[in-house]
DNA sequence: ATAAACCATGTTGTGCACCACAGAGTCAAC
DNA sequence: GTTGACTCTGTGGTGCACAACATGGTTTAT
């Protein structure tokens, strides 16, 4: 069993992250003592911390890995990371397309100074 | 002249986008009327409207728009908006990583199945 | 002259994911 | 047993780029 400060070591994130992920319900203590409502966390806090490390990473919003922990088996884990690929894909493109669009501004800047 | 909402439809900007941007000095009508407060823009107004519209779809910051406006030659524009790309060629390459890194996430989950 | 449409200012709210603080209680080490 | 390090709760703030009011004055058309 780890403290907040212990475990917010551990993990890499911060103890107001840890607060707040608590707040959501996105890892909540696997003990909190009742005298002083400090906040303890296991190995299984662990395990589900560091999934939540690479979730964010892969820029999940809060609201989309409480999705993916709601589901206990993380059967469809899976299927959401392939959904999120295919969304950064998308992004992607767009950026591409900024590019494009930047391009022809830039193009149609030097036409105008040719006239 | 144009009023507020006649200039709002020519621009595509909202009434509120042209109250703020005349609040953050990027594009300040080119009369007001001092009886009424009544802001009136011109058809420098409404160039000036069509390269902001042109940046935020670029994804330029509000201040990158402002150190855009604040060299009136437009001197800089060409290097800021080949910064501009370098930045989103920047941040294509992290999105390319981040789905490197969800498809070793979906790998390490194949091979804990297999064991 | 009256009603509809327009304009102004000022203030608050939005969404996201936390961060920062204040004030107070608690624990650990020496 | 005291000091320093830790913990708690609650509240407010952050950044960005506006949107959404409320309230009240003004203009335009009939």
């Amino acid at each position: 069993m780890y403290k907040v400060s212990e475990f917010s070591k551990m993990t890499g994130l911060s103890k107001e992250t840890l607060r707040y992920y608590a707040d959501v319900k996105l890892l909540e203590p696997a003990y909190i003592n009742p005298k002083n409502n400090y906040r303890y966390y296991d190995n299984g806090s662990y395990l589900i911390a560091m999934i939540l490390v690479s979730l964010r990473k892969f820029n999940f919003t809060i609201q989309e890995m409480i999705t993916v922990m709601e589901d206990e088996s993380f059967e469809n884990l899976e299927t959401i990371l392939i959904q999120k690929k295919l969304g950064i894909e998308k992004k992607i493109e767009d950026l591409k397309n900024t590019i494009e669009e930047i391009d022809q501004f830039l193009q149609w800047g030097k036409e105008e100074e040719e006239e």
